[in-house]
DNA sequence: ACAATTTTGGAATTTTTATTCTATTACGTC
DNA sequence: GACGTAATAGAATAAAAATTCCAAAATTGT
């Protein structure tokens, strides 16, 4: 294979990388473990072993040392010892490098991630802090035992609902999306047994709320996400699950809500195969 | 002298510092030099071996074994251990931890939430220590210029291109989204002057590398979120932005993915409207 | 299905690195 | 200025790590 690649050692990390870049493609299964590690922990080497390298890219120490020297080095210290001379450690803590984000100027791009990261941290912190853990376990009840799960949930909400029907789907559990496309109405899907699982923030998206009263009248039941216990969507539901956002700006960072989301699916998948 | 100093080991850098600070005065020459030079230097211990760091403070490797001593370790490696993970922060299968416990069924849905918020958070820590601003000022710049900006995503990665989609019309920005509904081809709805913004993740869908590499063969230029450098789309694309993301089988939290998504569209948004 | 070639895993080996030990030196005290 | 104590340097040893090598397994092409 790739034995030509490797005639000189890379000199810089810049180097380095597009050499990764340029000859992974072609690599047998365990080196391109090795280079999928590398690339993704490329922070590490400076202060890893072969030993430990190896047990993180999940391949034996000498799959590894191969894998150096295909890139051109005489073996991992050689390798190494790149990674050790450009070594500062970065950006030691979480914090200071925000700070350092946004630094880089008001409105610019990386000051901008700060704020989003910073947004999501806390919607997740007072999510795991505001929880209701009664509602959870109602919500997994009633999901458990229906026959379909039916998703709403569009405009912000609309990403929540699809990884859901993704989730649900990955787990053999019946799911439909009702996605309005084409303006159809599916409303006359949901038979007798299933349930329905609606996600509707401020302002409420009126097609959400429609369909959640008509699973209501029909009898099914309703579990809802949405941002507060007062929502109109709450007034539906068996079960609400209400999730904390921050927002910022005009867009909301949907971090929480899919947190809830995942915890959602997988208890429901891990208790409908337990049953 | 300061025998009985060390009983026990610092467990941070903070205390480090902090019995560092209290017992250099009143150490011995050498010890002395080990102290000044370790203090200057700290960033270094994680990265040298006791020669070199020895060598650095013009002492005999024995010197800086007994000043280690005296901090409190047992000896350099374990105070150079605790230098290598202040600053290697990862974590430890951090998935199969979360895969255990959705296969042992013996999480309560409280729990398991409790896991995804950490997952997530975790996942925006490690977004905004390696994000790379450079390539998001590129990716800024390219869909800054485009007419009409495509998104493309599936499966795991659908949830991030519906959202971009809703946040761009927000922002009246002139977007398209290829969804495969009803297997539609859109490719022919790529016109010079278009950018394309792709998402996948390992394992990477094949429609989406597809539209990427025609976009490519077109001479537009393309956007790629992805997971790692070394990722398929990573090759067809002026601009890679790639997310660290903790994956649990097969789902992942998309809490970093959508901090960076958007990011990324406000300021597209916010560039143009300047413009 | 077979042979040729590549890839792999693990044990054996070598090299590097950390650590201990001890004779010697320096220091402070009386 | 001699004695006792503490500190030091460097050699010796132990431990850990990197690297090589080869037989077995897997792939590839015919």
């Amino acid at each position: 294979m790739n034995e030509l690649a490797g005639s000189v050692a890379p000199g810089t990390v810049e180097e380095f990388r597009e050499r990764l870049a340029a000859i992974s493609d072609g690599l047998p299964k365990r080196l391109r473990q090795c280079a999928d590690y590398v690339a993704a922990n490329s922070d590490r080497i400076a202060v890893s072993t072969v030993a430990e390298l190896a047990a993180g890219a999940d391949v034996p120490p000498s799959a590894l040392m191969r894998f150096c020297q295909i890139l051109g080095f005489s073996g991992f210290s050689e390798m190494q010892r790149l990674f050790r001379e450009a070594y500062v450690p970065g950006w030691p803590d979480y914090s200071t490098r925000l700070t350092n984000l946004k630094e880089s100027g008001a409105g610019s791009p990386a000051a901008l991630l700060a704020e989003f990261v910073e947004a999501g941290r806390l919607s997740l912190e007072a999510l795991a802090k505001s929880a209701d853990e009664a509602a959870l376990d109602q919500a997994v009840a009633v999901l458990k035992a229906a026959d379909t799960v039916h998703l709403v949930g569009l405009r912000r909400a609309f990403p929540v609902a699809s990884y859901l029907a993704y989730a649900f789907e990955k787990m053999d559990i019946p799911a439909m999306l009702h996605d309005g496309v084409g303006k159809l109405d599916h409303r006359h899907a949901l038979r007798s047994g299933d349930a329905l699982l609606a996600i509707t923030f401020s302002p409420y998206s009126e097609e959400t709320l429609t369909l959640a009263a008509d699973a209501r009248a029909r009898g099914l039941p309703v579990v809802a996400m949405t941002d507060r216990l007062t929502s109109p969507l709450a007034r539906q539901a068996s079960a609400v699950l209400t999730v904390p956002e921050v927002d910022f700006g005009a867009f909301r960072s949907l971090s929480a809500t899919l947190a809830l989301a995942i915890t959602l699916a997988v208890a429901v998948g891990t208790a409908r195969a337990g049953g």
